[in-house]
DNA sequence: GTATTCTGTATTGTATACAATTAAGCCGTG
DNA sequence: CACGGCTTAATTGTATACAATACAGAATAC
């Protein structure tokens, strides 16, 4: 329950409820690059008509998670390498500031928030469970953009994060570890001690080291299927 | 079967037609903050089913030009002054740099647009169609950001001046007129000459300019119906 | 006269039905 | 065997129909 301030589910809304899915699916890398979304398909497995799929695929596609192509569909998106490099490009460009703005915000609910974090992403590196340990990862970066309060900049550093999630799952080299949680460690302190110009160079030098993981030559990906890849988050 | 350039009812994406009519108007601001949007009414208009406007509202909602509330319906956007503050706060943090890597990369084509870009905001000053020329304006930020060959950026630039005439709508104070047109031309003059320095300053203090010819206090803007405001565009 | 509940209408949320386009398989031909 | 055209199935684009919610106005109580 710990972990309920962070997103706000609203289990009210279907299409959001869909798009949360898919979105999450994606994010844990359960769902791969290139893959086929089909309304139909994935209208079945929620329960939900058309109608609502393609407005949650919509909504994706608006940030740049799948891309719809007129009369053939929509696809897990695959960001090139071009587009990876300029996804880190613009994270060097905006995160290293929120960093700043936040260490000068934070207030000891939101130490407690980001420390629960870190936790948790230990819990899933521990437990084998990569995919959701990137997911958290990016939603740690989140959270640091939630706590400098500007919703704006918040907005596309989302999106970017949400967008790394495909290029790691692209261009991401094997060999390095996933052992950021040291960075992270780090961050978190520099903001807990109200440090703005430590916090924010801890930040850019992290976004140089996740670029400097990278090999931006592209791999093929298979499609895979996704009704077996969903169910489980299905529900 | 040879291609048909001329008068194709539906030959491509209506959903993108309407929001993109829609999107025109309230840059233009003949749609102002706060009116109501209705399914039925757009459809009408435009001669399509809720289904397509529904579409573009939500395409819409997610540049933060109109906002959905549940079972309420769509309303053009009326960012608060805390928001309107951010956007400028964001184009401060994004545009300086894109100036300079558009001086870095701007090709003698490149250079000509602009300049036409001035030319068309000028005529449209000279002809008093102030709505014309703030979209113009606007355009001539983005063109700068396309230039620059930066498409995540430009991307989040397009809905960052998007928004800006949604702020300029409510915020802008009469006394100050529109006449950037010399920031613009000497910006231009400096992304010619390639002085990548001159244009990162230059455009960093137009946006100063312009922050500082807006006044956040709130004002209130009475809600329009669009059917009369739209016909012109409609068809 | 004011406030309040109730009822009817209008508008949005969702599902289904139909049209248009694409992808795939089949078959004949060179 | 490869290749191209045709037919057919599958999938998306759009329109319509039904359900759920919110808004406005009238009737009633105080």
């Amino acid at each position: 329950m710990h972990t309920q301030h962070i997103s706000t589910p609203k289990p009210q809304d279907a299409t959001q409820k869909v798009a949360d899915a898919l979105a999450l699916a994606i994010h844990e890398h359960r769902l791969t690059p290139r893959t086929k979304l089909g309304e139909d398909e994935i209208g079945e497995i929620y329960n939900v008509s058309r109608t609502v799929v393609r407005a949650a695929l919509q909504s994706l596609a608006h940030v740049q998670l799948v891309e719809i192509q007129r009369n053939k569909g929509a696809f897990v998106a695959s960001p090139t390498p071009r587009e990876a490099r300029e996804v880190f490009e613009a994270r060097a460009l905006l995160e290293p500031r929120t960093a700043r703005s936040a260490a000068c915000r934070a207030t000891s609910r939101d130490i407690r928030i980001l420390k629960d974090h870190i936790a948790q992403e230990h819990l899933a590196l521990d437990a084998g469970d990569n995919g959701r340990a990137i997911n958290l990862s990016g939603r740690f970066h989140i959270e640091i953009a939630r706590i400098a309060d500007q919703d704006t900049i918040s907005r596309f550093i989302e999106t970017l994060i949400a967008r790394s999630s495909l290029v790691i799952a692209l261009y991401w080299r094997r060999e390095s570890a996933l052992c950021e949680s040291h960075a992270h460690h780090a961050l978190v302190q520099s903001i807990a001690d109200g440090d703005e110009q430590n916090a924010e160079e801890l930040m850019r030098s992290h976004l140089v080291d996740l670029n400097s993981a990278l090999d931006l030559r592209n791999r093929p990906v298979r499609a895979q299927n996704l009704r077996e890849l969903l169910r489980a988050t299905g529900e």
